[in-house]
DNA sequence: GTTCTTGGATTACGGCTGTAAGTGTGGGCT
DNA sequence: AGCCCACACTTACAGCCGTAATCCAAGAAC
């Protein structure tokens, strides 16, 4: 009994994690924080996009006087999942190991972070 | 000096999977291995796809007699590179690790794999 | 109260996608 | 020689995307 999650474009996403950092928020609000990260956002551009995710159900507003708070309707963690499933098929063909691997091979993972991710197998192994 | 990888999308990366697979490849040969992998397959669909492939840069056709050859001009490593920067980027804000530690966390590696991906990472470490 | 401002609603528009159908031509089959 | 078929080429079309501009109504400012 899944909730299905709605495809998010890739301007969307910017969009949902500004609403996900703090909420609810007035469509001003959030394209404040947009132009904040990147000053190229235009506030029309933003309600449009949030005009959009709500239509496509991932996001809902309630009606205050004649200002609406957005809420999200899906949580980050469900759209991560449901971006990394479809990522992982389209890419790897659905096989996890190797895209781990590739992700392990990149030059970009410092010493440290090598290590946590040691850490974070043996936690995986032990419990269970 | 890096050429630029063309975006694919969904249903052109199975082309290119498909082709990827042996090639050169007529664009009969392509379309069969699409369809066998995916009864779904029109034919008419496949050539449309090679053709807007070729367009964006990704493939190249030599002409024999009055049959095309496709070939890849982009590697299976390249688009998988490019493919994956760009999902990291919206997905994960280009976090790495974080990335990383989601997909292992997920519950389908199985204990084997667990090991495995400890190897390569034991080996990446080894390895400067 | 009349104008200015602010915010939501509607409209725009060209490019990309998925999914094919139509068209014309050179060979192969008969 | 004539017909059919396989191909490549052209066209189609609706829906999604990025990126806004325009329109309209209700409050704010004067």
């Amino acid at each position: 009994m899944k909730k299905p999650i709605p495809r998010i474009s890739d301007t969307e996403w910017e969009v949902m994690r500004a609403v996900w950092s703090r909420h609810p928020a007035t469509a001003g609000e959030i394209a404040d924080r947009l132009a904040q990260a990147d000053p190229s956002w235009h506030p029309k551009t933003a309600r449009t996009l949030l005009g959009r995710l709500v239509e496509k159900g991932a996001l809902a507003y309630d009606v205050d006087g004649r200002i609406f708070l957005y809420r999200p309707l899906v949580t980050e963690q469900e759209c991560i999942a449901s971006a990394s499933d479809s990522f992982l098929d389209r890419v790897f063909g659905g096989a996890l190991k190797p895209m781990l691997a590739h992700f392990v091979e990149r030059e970009s993972l410092s010493p440290e972070e090598v290590r946590e991710l040691e850490q974070i197998l043996a936690r995986r192994k032990n419990r269970r």
